[in-house]
DNA sequence: CTGTATCCCGTACGATACTG
DNA sequence: CAGTATCGTACGGGATACAG
């Protein structure tokens, strides 16, 4: 599974490959990562994730610390990077809601990779 | 369905163990991808590669705009975080050789997981 | 060759106040 | 309720100079 890669050109659904050399990787991945750069960005996702679904007070009062600001900040960003779904009815007073796109919820698999990695990590063997 | 899997407390190799909230997801996700943050990381993680070995000044050379305080900064915490392997040849001039540690190597899946979520983000709908 | 020490700046973020 | 506007600050990172 981790295979790193072998013939992937001409494969049917052909959307992903891989990238030729270590400048376009690196950069590739600098803009995968992008889409969670922001202090809160991961947190909101985790919130979301499962396909639930949270108003923006809800989400404001589900994470200690945030501000509207960023709040709203971040879920602006992720809206736009396609992350982040925004249903706003039109009602008074008003209400927002919050849900992770398809594409969003798929980043889950990719997340465990990560952990999974990161659970692996060696002690140090000095005593730094 | 975020839960790819269910049972997995009591597996027999036994290191990975699933975050049981959401806090504690972000909380991990975050922790390992500070390995990652800062500007040089992904590129020199990128140039090392496959096994490969530099050293100082060749990484210098091989990654364009990289100043030298940058780069040993960098080297140093992926050092101290247990991504590269250090060697220092004591002659005259000084040789300093640079590579991935195992771990640093085993990332490479993790990163091609998000490579592919990333690839398969859906074209934005509006003009933006 | 392989670094460290200073100085400087842009930006992400936090706090607070205000609005439809 | 669901935001925007404004201000202040901390920190990552660039440029440059110096050192073993």
């Amino acid at each position: 599974m981790t295979r790193t890669h072998e013939n992937v050109r001409d494969s049917p659904e052909g959307k992903y490959e891989e990238p030729q050399t270590p400048e376009a990787g690196a950069v590739r991945v600098e803009e995968a990562l992008k889409f969670l750069e922001g202090r809160w960005k991961l947190v909101i996702l985790f919130k979301l994730f499962g396909g639930r679904v949270l108003r923006f007070s809800a989400l404001e009062r589900a994470i200690p610390g945030v501000s509207q600001k960023m709040l709203s900040q971040q879920l602006r960003q992720m809206e736009r990077d396609g992350l982040v779904q925004r249903v706003v009815y039109p009602e008074v007073p008003p209400r927002v809601e919050y849900a992770l796109t398809e594409w969003g919820q798929a980043l889950c698999p990719a997340l465990d990779a990560l952990l999974r990695w990161a659970s692996t990590r060696p002690a140090s063997t000095d005593g730094s």
